[in-house]
DNA sequence: AGCCAGGCAAGTG
DNA sequence: CACTTGCATGGC
């Protein structure tokens, strides 16, 4: 297998992967969000990619192309460009001085699109658990780094999973989103690689077409899958660091928000909410309700 | 025992 | 367009 090497002062493995933002990585050993082998791996294209820190370095091991892998884990982004360029402010600069080296995933799309279809009233270790629970019951079974572990259903896959099958698994309500969305996408009625020759205008109204798709939901996918950087998603957290923080920026429309924040902090503005949205759920930085 | 969680779609006025 | 309602499930 290749290997790849980079300076890990440039990103914060851990925090990146068990923040919330993707629940496309796993632990070899232990779950996500608690205690557990330092080793992580994920999937791209049906290849394995196994990622560690040591020793001040971050190893990558995978067949993938050293593009593929600074794309899965935005390695390319400039970090001190990326907040230099956002206006001042001192909740930004608390949680970017106490979060430095959280990054933006790309993840794959469908699987990220799953995982956000589940999200809709929930917390996060539980979509954590009914996206692993999707993987074990439909996906393939795989050997890597001499473990066996399971790569999330391709569509093709998942399209055999029936809404009552998926239902029993306690994703509730969601299972008819993930069924009518999986069905599109399977039968060629919905093509995300129409994705990337649109603006994000564009795009967040293409991905809405998807059941269960509202405004958070695209967002989080275009952002967490995409590459769409001036996503915002405004979910609860999101809105109320908002009230709290910049007052000016609120509305009660999403869309309106949503264009505030980005005129605001610009075309990273998905960075400003990553940051800040992590910040507040760790009381780095209060909220109000 | 209620209340609530990274919202959404569908229905009504 | 603005506003309301129902929705599954598990943890606290």
């Amino acid at each position: 297998m290749g290997e790849y090497r980079f300076k890990s002062e440039d990103i914060d493995l851990e925090l990146t992967l068990t923040c919330g933002q993707t629940f496309c990585w796993n632990r070899f050993e232990g779950g996500l969000y608690g205690e557990g082998s330092d080793r992580f791996y994920s999937f791209r294209n049906g290849e394995p990619l196994i990622a560690e820190e040591k020793d001040g370095v971050l190893v990558v091991e995978t067949e993938l192309s050293e593009k593929e892998v600074r794309k899965a884990l935005d390695l390319e982004t400039d970090l001190d460009k990326v907040f230099s360029e956002f206006p001042e402010s001192e909740a930004l600069e608390r949680s970017v001085s106490e979060l430095w080296g959280l990054r933006i995933i790309s993840d794959e799309f469908f699987p990220c699109l799953v995982s956000y279809l589940c999200s809709p009233q929930m917390r996060i270790p539980r979509i954590k658990k009914m996206h692993n629970d999707i993987a074990r019951q439909f996906g393939e079974e795989v050997e890597v780094d001499g473990k066996t572990v399971y790569r999330f259903p391709e569509p093709e896959e998942l399209a055999e999973a029936s809404e009552e099958a998926l239902r029993e698994l306690g994703v509730g309500y969601r299972a008819e989103y993930i069924v009518k969305s999986t069905e599109m996408i399977e039968n060629g009625h919905y093509s995300h690689e129409e994705l990337s020759e649109m603006n994000y205008e564009e795009a967040r109204e293409h991905i809405k077409q998807l059941y269960g798709v509202g405004d958070k939901v695209a967002d989080c996918v275009l952002l967490f899958s995409k590459g769409f950087h001036e996503a915002y998603p405004i979910d609860t957290w999101a809105q109320k660091c908002i009230k709290t923080h910049y007052p000016a920026l609120h509305h009660d429309k999403y869309e309106k928000t949503s264009e505030n924040v980005r005129e605001h902090f610009g075309q990273k503005a998905g960075y400003a909410q990553e940051y800040l949205f992590h910040a507040a759920r760790k009381d780095i930085i209060e909220v109000e309700d």
